[in-house]
DNA sequence: TAGAACATGTAAGACGTTACATGATTCA
DNA sequence: TGAATCATGTAACGTCTTACATGTTCTA
C-alpha cells in the first residue's frame, strides 16, 4: 500500500481535487504521508498517464480553478488488485525506545523527567484520535460494513496509542519505586 | 533519534565496526533502518570527521581486517544532549490498515481471508519477539537499571503486538458474525 | 493588515533501499 | 560446489520532506 495505491482508493471513494487529497492525507493518521504536494501532483499525473484516473477542471468564481480527479474502470481494476496483495507487518518507528535504550547516561530523576514527558504527548494523541473519531463525515459510509471497517481502524491506532500510555505509566512507576 | 545518535549510543555501550553496526540494525526492531552499508560506512566516516568517533584497525589472520571505531568525549556529549531533546510520538505505518480502507469493494470472504492472513503474519512477529528476547547477550547490561529499561524496551514491542493480534482477532470474529 | 484557506505546481535536498564490487574462509 | 559469514565500500535509484513560487479571497 503506497501513496498511488492511497489515492486510487481515495478516489474510489468520491472524485476528490489535488489540494483535497493533500488535505485528507494531511490530517490523517492512518494515510501516514505528510501530504506534501511535491508526491501528490506527480503522482496524480503518472496515475493519469497511466489512464487509472482522469480529471475535469472546474471553475470557480472567486476561488482557483481547480482539477477534480475519477478513477476510471481501469483504475479500480488495479486498487482492487492492491487490495488482494498479502498484509504488511505494521513499522513501529519509536524513537523514544531508542533514546530510553542509551539512558544509562542519566540519572534517574532525567529518566522521570522523559518518561512523564512522553506520557503527556502520549495522552495527547490519544485524545486527538478519540475527538476526531466523534466527528462525523470524514469516513466513508457507503454500508454498515464499511461503516464497521472504518470504525474498527479508528479504534487500532486508539488501541495501539492506549497500550502505549500503559507501558510508560507502568514504566514510571518501576523507575519510582526502583523495581530493579 | 536517527542513525547517527543510534550509532553514538552503540559505541557508547561497545566499540564495534560497521559490520558490527549493521549486524545489530538489521536484526533489531527497535533500531528501525534496515542496516543498509551505504548509510552505515558513510556515517562513521561522517562521524569521525566531526570528532565524534574515532577508529583503531584490528588485522586478523585468515579474516579481513577491520576499522573497530569508538565514541570520544565529544560524541558522549552528543549522545547525552539527543537524549534530553524531547521525545518523539512514534510513527505507525499500518500498510494493512490503507488496504482494510478499501475492502468495501470485496466480499465477506476475502475480507476474512485477509484478516486471517494479517493474524498469522502479526502472530508469527509475537513470537519473534518472545524468543529474541529470551537469547541473552544481545542487550547492554552495565547496571540492574539498564536491564529493567533493555527489558522494557523489549516488552514495548511485545505489548504493541499483542493489541495488533486481539485487535485482528476481534475484527475477524464481528465480520465472521456480521456484528455491523 | 496579516494570516489562513483555496489551488496548482517546481526545486533542492535529505533519507533510505537494493544492488553491485571485491575477496578470503568456513560449513553443509 | 555453492551458500553463508566476515569485511569495507560505491552506484543508482526511489521515497519523502521542506521550501519556494504565484495569486485570490475571506476572516480576525
Amino acid at each position: 500500500m503506497d501513496l498511488r495505491d492511497t489515492i486510487l482508493g481515495l478516489l474510489s471513494w468520491r472524485p476528490a481535487s489535488g489540494y483535497d487529497l493533500k488535505r485528507i492525507i494531511s490530517n490523517s493518521e492512518v494515510f501516514y504521508w505528510s501530504g506534501n504536494n511535491n508526491q501528490i501532483y506527480k503522482s496524480l499525473i503518472e496515475l493519469q498517464n497511466e489512464g487509472l484516473v482522469t480529471h475535469q477542471v472546474h471553475i470557480q468564481e472567486s476561488l482557483p480553478a481547480k482539477k477534480v480527479y475519477s478513477i476510471t474502470e481501469k483504475g479500480l481494476a488495479v486498487l482492487h488488485q492492491s487490495l488482494l496483495r498479502a498484509p504488511e507487518i505494521p513499522e513501529l518507528r519509536k524513537g523514544f525506545l531508542i533514546q530510553l535504550a542509551w539512558a544509562e547516561i542519566l540519572p534517574d530523576g532525567e529518566i522521570l523527567a522523559l518518561l512523564e514527558k512522553y506520557e503527556q504527548e502520549i495522552a495527547g494523541r490519544l485524545r486527538m484520535y478519540q475527538a476526531q473519531t466523534a466527528r462525523p463525515g470524514r469516513s466513508p459510509d457507503r454500508s454498515p460494513r464499511e461503516k464497521y471497517l472504518w470504525k474498527r481502524i479508528s479504534e487500532n491506532l486508539s488501541a495501539t496509542t492506549r497500550t502505549e500510555l500503559e507501558w510508560v505509566r507502568q514504566t514510571q512507576q518501576d523507575v519510582r519505586e526502583r523495581k530493579f
